[in-house]
DNA sequence: GTCTATATCGCGATAGAC
DNA sequence: GTCTATCGCGATATAGAC
């Protein structure tokens, strides 16, 4: 039975084929200004700040309808220009998710590389699902519909994006082997099925179905996922 | 901070308000023939028959493409018949889903009251887990993206749907109850907690990335997922 | 109840003036 | 690059004959 569709595990290809190759140019096009006088002559700036405006709004409704109930009216009108105008800045609805993943993705990197240098791998892992629970109660994590074919192809079309996310998952995978090593970590479970476990916190409902019922704060519904994720349902 | 949205956890009202009150009318208007003489006169029957064809194609459709790019032209052309026709038997595309959830409550009623009667609280539990993740690896799990809200609302609206959720929410309770007083599941896991984590495996969307990986067979995933989920990720 | 044909409309994307 | 106005398409739902 062949696998139809290709559900894109996220860094599948990454954490399979363990590539250290690619020599990840820094940045690419608009942002790539490290080196030099500042010349960002104003109306560029006003420009990214915009196109900022627009990815954090896209962010934002992605996070709370989800990428099919999400029109393009709605982002132009919450970030408060034309339809018309947006499509100046992204060339499609799908591009648009795209720059709402890359951010993420910038975010996560930024986060992963914040935590502590003290902290031990099984501590950065749980840390890790802390963070994604995070997001995802405030309201500030995209959720794609994982069944989108034309969605699915942009994204994997995305050069940023996989190597934004392929980085994130060798790091992450990193401290899983360590932690599988150290022996805080079950070496019965794949690594694989532990990266997956963690990304898929990411779009768990039980965090929302928790934050409905009204008699957990948020701290306490990340607390309870984490706890039933690392520690298993069983009586330990 | 009010709760918006309402995010809709499955049978949340259920657990909540320990509803053993409802008379649950023996399932109400068409399929309600139990007694007296076989009067099913072909026709009805036939009927039936169709309708059981449109809901098993919704179902399919429902966990191949999910709610928002199912069309309602595809479940026609599925079943055979005009779109028009479709309409004569369900008034919406919301209804058509609807169908589908109840018969899958109807499965999922049927599963754990033929589970053997020999086998502890945990052990249900557990094949209760295993099921759902059968269900979905085999693609007859529907996908409803629970941020759609007409369809959440038609789906509240739903008794025979409520009936038996709730049925199912309160028999797998009674097990989870059951296995913390015995000992083998966790005590510091609020019930809820564990009922919702449960629910979540049918959208999980680690069994799906671990299939598009191809290096486990259905059952070696399900039996993966199944323990990270019960023993967690930790060393035991 | 089934069909063909069509109404209606929401949404992604574009034209073209400024 | 921004706007208003509009196209074009696809999808839900319905009309009306049989």
């Amino acid at each position: 039975m062949p696998i139809r569709n290709a559900p894109t595990p996220p860094a599948a290809s990454a954490s399979a084929s363990a590539s250290a190759s690619l020599p990840t140019p820094a940045l690419p096009a608009k942002a790539a200004r490290a080196a030099g006088p500042v010349k960002v002559s104003f109306k560029t700036q006003m420009l990214q700040a915009r196109e900022n405006a627009i990815v954090q709004a896209v962010n934002r409704l992605l996070a709370e309808k989800g990428f099919d109930l999400m029109t393009v009216d709605e982002v132009a009108t919450e970030v408060g220009i034309a339809k018309a105008s947006l499509y100046k800045h992204f060339s499609s609805k799908e591009d648009l998710a795209a720059a709402a993943m890359v951010r993420v993705m910038g975010l996560a990197q930024a986060f992963l590389d914040g935590l502590p240098a003290s902290s031990t791998p099984l501590e950065r892992l749980k840390s890790v699902a802390r963070w994604v629970l995070q997001q995802q109660l405030a309201g500030e994590m995209p959720s794609l519909p994982s069944q989108n074919s034309s969605l699915r192809a942009n994204l994997m079309a995305n050069k940023v994006y996989l190597d934004s996310l392929m980085h994130v998952s060798e790091k992450i995978g990193s401290w899983i082997e360590a932690a599988q090593q150290d022996g805080s970590l079950s070496r019965t479970v794949p690594p694989l099925v532990v990266l997956y476990t963690l990304y898929a916190r990411a779009c768990d409902p039980v965090p929302g179905f928790l934050k409905a019922g009204g008699q957990y704060t948020d701290g306490q519904i990340v607390e309870l996922v984490v706890a039933s994720c690392f520690d298993g349902l069983n009586t330990r």
